[in-house]
DNA sequence: ACAAGGATGACAAGCGATTGCCAAAAATTG
DNA sequence: CAATTTTTGGCAATCGCTTGTCATCCTTGT
């Protein structure tokens, strides 16, 4: 009676079941199923078959206890809902499932807090971490590197491994796209202030724009939503400019929607630069002209990078810093500048 | 020198550290933790202040070995990228860290087998599963409830728990919508032959029109992606039908561009009837009819419907079937029949 | 043909928690 | 104040696997 428990089907395979059926140590099938190499190659092909005749599935739980690691990597985004990350997401996703990892996806809603709390309550759980557009301080985010491997995605490197865009090669293109259009008076409608990329995109806007002589103004910050875009697009107005360089497509798409509410004529009126070419840039009203870059290949570096230290034998050269390239997909949203 | 090195920073405070430091036994720090009914409240709160002086986070790892629940649920959605599955995915997070469990989000890419792997691989690492839009066939789903709790969302109930879209409501009102316009050739345009919902979108669809002797037309299957509207687009106008009522958001904005394209004039020509509401469905062009529903509200009942049968204590009546209601929001892709 | 060396596999000690069982202490009662 | 009940806390086994150590066996070289 007992033995017909200890097999009813509720009962998962363990290991020693494996051995038995094999005829073999539990030790051995061990070795067989992480570390092919030290096993007879005959020895290993019967423990395979009986695994897989047992159905036999490791217990991720026992794997990570005894040997320490997780197999697993959380990745931190600020809005899961946000169409920026569907691609990190599913990049980081492809590479870390071809490397036999597990993704832990965490939606930090915007708030540094929430990231740190992350960062702490699953520094058992997981054994490196993706931050993605992380909102922490320089030095919360030093403190974290130090106590967990980490890549950063658009976050200044120096502090952790990191893959960024290329935002000044972006916001060039975009500069010189509304010149040659003929505008003068130019508008930075600025995203959060807690993120680095919204720093740098500034920073590369006012050197540039500096150096052309151009009238610029900034409005902002605004939380990067299509909700914030009426507020962004009311302030945008009321600078003068003639033309927009914005945070990122969805304030765009707001503003969009708001300037055609206010009878407001994009491109005729005001034309209207975003960045990252989201899922709708090319269906919204009129189509946006935006800065696209490889994002799910941004995800997947980040992961190789990642997995690279945490596998130093595998890992090739370890790189510090990727910089993805970007390019100005032009679309109906950016046209002549008003006479 | 031992001890420091046990003190070093890279080791992770333990059970044992924290007993110690409370001055009390391993097994009392545990239940604190986990049972804190059954520690004394000063005690407790001892052992309380001495975790957080260490900063000790129990590893999940030992715990789930131990006890047998890992406090994880794995989330299957069939395209990551989808913006339908992300307000699923929002809902099923917030209410599964509500309960402190952990989210596996998986993205099976539209295919049954790689769900049916995923059920299979992963059945040692969560608790529970949520098939969002399950791509199994009823035979796969049905030994895969039996093997572990599970509920799914728009999908056959009875086999297992479900949380479904009130689809006959939401295509009676599309089709009152459509008739008091004038319309009287409605072509319903279809998404993937695998879906659930699709199937029952049809057989709703197929049960109205009978009884308001409407001249119909359908086509499909298509693939639930933008890209494939330009297909189902072709298609619709071949038929001659003066409205479409479209399988998803997705596939319906898809058509909208192609439409465009093609001087077709939406809803001037043709009117269009998307479904889901997803991101995007208010800014395309022009902005579309849709049936919504609380799509972020559905992921959350489907955890406590989840969390409730994995968890009979507290659970309250673990129901088998939640219908989420629906209703037309009309924009601008319906119009007037033309004449 | 014998010793040295390399493969291979068995044994058993943990990994860090949970939990059943029981003893000690405290609270309650007559 | 003794007897009884209720709390509270300690011990130790256990979960399923990894891994260091060592014995065994099969190859080789001489």
């Amino acid at each position: 009676m007992a033995e017909l428990q200890l097999q009813s089907p509720g009962r998962q395979p363990t290991i020693r079941d494996v051995a038995e059926l094999a005829g073999v140590a539990t030790s051995t099938v061990s070795r067989a199923l992480s570390n092919p190499g030290r096993v007879n190659h005959v020895t290993r092909e019967r423990i395979e078959e009986a695994a897989a005749q047992l159905n036999y599935i490791p217990s991720s739980q026992a794997r990570g206890l005894s040997s320490g690691r997780t197999q697993t990597v959380a990745v931190l985004v600020p809005d899961i809902t946000n169409p920026f990350y569907f691609d990190i997401i599913r990049g980081t996703q492809h590479q870390l499932k071809a490397a036999g990892y597990t993704q832990l996806l965490v939606d930090t809603e915007e708030s540094a807090e929430m990231e740190a709390d992350a960062l702490q309550k699953m520094r058992r759980s997981a054994d490196g971490f993706i931050l993605a557009a992380s909102r922490l301080t320089d030095a919360q985010l030093a403190e974290a590197a130090a106590q967990q491997p980490l890549v950063t995605i658009n976050r200044a490197p120096a502090i952790a491994p990191t893959v960024v865009i290329d935002t000044p090669s972006a916001i060039i293109q975009a500069l010189e796209h509304l010149v040659s259009l003929g505008h003068t008076r130019i508008c930075f409608v600025g995203g959060p202030a807690t993120s680095w990329s919204n720093a740098k995109r500034w920073q590369a806007f006012q050197e540039e724009t500096a150096e052309r002589k151009l009238t610029t103004f900034s409005v902002g910050p605004f939380a990067p939503k299509t909700t914030s875009g009426a507020a962004a697009a009311d302030a945008a107005v009321h600078t003068g400019a003639t033309a927009c360089i914005v945070f990122n497509d969805l304030l765009a798409i707001g503003m969009l929607q708001r300037l055609r509410e206010r009878g407001i004529r994009v491109p005729d009126d005001m034309s209207i630069v975003g960045c990252d070419d989201i899922f709708g840039a090319d269906f919204c009203n009129p189509p946006l002209t935006t800065m696209a870059s490889p994002i799910e290949q941004a995800g997947r570096v980040a992961v190789s990078m990642l997995l690279s230290r945490l596998n130093p034998q595998y890992g090739g050269t370890s790189r510090r810093l990727a910089v993805m390239p970007t390019h100005l997909t032009v679309r109906a949203s950016t046209g002549a500048a008003p006479s």
